[in-house]
DNA sequence: TTCGCAGGTAGACACTTGTATACTTCTGAA
DNA sequence: TTCAGAAGTATACAAGTGTCTACCTGCGAA
């Protein structure tokens, strides 16, 4: 990988999306959880990943899972919105440490877009209960996640876009349209995280199809003022 | 919009997704449904158009919303599994159907890409059920109704894909690679359709970001093969 | 006219759910 | 050492759930 040192042209690092970091929803101490509280959060976490999805989890399945009497639930959470979204906040605090691993991983080396792109996936595939909830609850019944999950996932996108952009990894595009760019990726390689996930034997060709995805973005933008004409112009000079 | 006779480089009619038919949701009669089983299915739209997701309705709460007793249900389906199945079959008579229609019309008039789009928009507003029940279920926990819905995506991405190849509307790209920007684009769409229906005001933004999207895919796909360093050379010639 | 049977109803079953009140245990500061 | 408050438990209740068996209705074929 020697060959790309300042491959601009097109995405390298492009998701800060959903990053990764090295043991995932277990022992965790900054998100000032402990006993009960977080035998509840991890229980929810079990669960989602198994068949449930965060909204249709029930206050003594999760007890019951976590080991503890249903009542105990309400010493921490008023109800079950709450409880949802604590669970979205221990998740995002997930992300944002993934965030700043591949930020420095990024810096001392200079990776090409494929391997990011296996890294992010990499990290999903470690965190498939937060990768599963985000999914799920995106689209989901519940306004108050809904909302949640697209704020973090714009921040995410924000901060892919001004890393480029600092970065100057992709030439000949708009700020806006690498923002807007960005936003798209992150939600692609989101929905795409599942069948990742679950389908082991496609694995590979989900990385090859979502790095093509990225690369038709950008280089498709820097073709973003062209007229038909010549464009057609520049399909025969390509041929 | 007579400036575009035989545009082709980018797509137009880039979705058979999920097209449109003029008075949606409400008497359909090709399905073989009557009587109580149709009550159920449509009280079922009904509650998933407000708050619910199709996995998480209950026998009695569907044969409240209809007006009939708990125990019809039985007369009809086995248990939910199948219901839910019927429910997506009753949806994809839809889908298809305006599928033809978009055909039909797309023959007649040569529409420019963003006519196209928002046709399809507007199809999913006319259904919203349909819309939200696709976009929930298919990242939902039930693994039956997920496969179910995959292949119908897929299947439509496939006459998408035929579609524009037939009518030579995007040149200078391979046959596999419009197949795949099709199932992208599908998918994107059908996320993006949840906003469009939910946030009356990013209406038109939002077909603008997925004319945008599609253009770009099929516009990065004709530099697919480009080498770095031949991709350099072309952006300074832009500039 | 009778019969079969699909469609719809009624009541009951065991079970789960969210929530409230009251009781116990643990723990850390005064 | 005491004692307050946090964390956890026990019991109870009304309401909701899926499913079973039994009964009633209307209607087309025999």
């Amino acid at each position: 990988m020697a060959e790309s040192k300042r491959t601009w042209m097109y995405s390298q690092r492009f998701s800060e999306a959903l990053p990764t970091r090295p043991f995932p929803e277990a022992e965790r101490s900054m998100n000032l959880m402990t006993g009960g509280k977080l035998k509840l959060v991890q229980a929810a976490l079990r669960l989602i990943t198994e068949t449930r999805s965060l909204t249709s989890l029930g206050l003594r399945e999760l007890a019951r899972e976590a080991g503890l009497n249903p009542n105990t639930f309400y010493r921490h959470f008023k109800n079950l919105d709450e409880f949802g979204l604590q669970v979205l906040d221990y998740i995002a605090e997930d992300m944002k440490a993934g965030v700043r691993q591949l930020r420095q991983m990024a810096a001392s080396s200079e990776q090409a877009s494929h391997e990011t792109v296996a890294f992010v996936y990499h990290y999903f595939l470690a965190n498939p209960a937060a990768t599963t909830v985000a999914v799920r609850e995106l689209h989901g019944p519940s306004a108050v996640l809904r909302q949640a999950l697209e704020a973090q996932l714009d921040a995410s996108a924000r901060e892919m876009a001004e890393d480029i952009l600092e970065r100057r990894l992709v030439a000949g595009v708009a700020a806006e349209t690498i923002h807007e760019i960005s936003r798209m990726t992150i939600r692609y390689i989101l929905f795409r995280a599942m069948d990742y996930i679950e389908k082991p034997h496609q694995r590979e060709s989900i990385q090859q199809e979502t790095e093509r995805f990225i690369n038709r973005q950008f280089r498709g933008a820097l073709l973003d003022d062209l007229s038909p004409a010549r464009l057609e112009q520049l399909v025969t000079t390509l041929v």
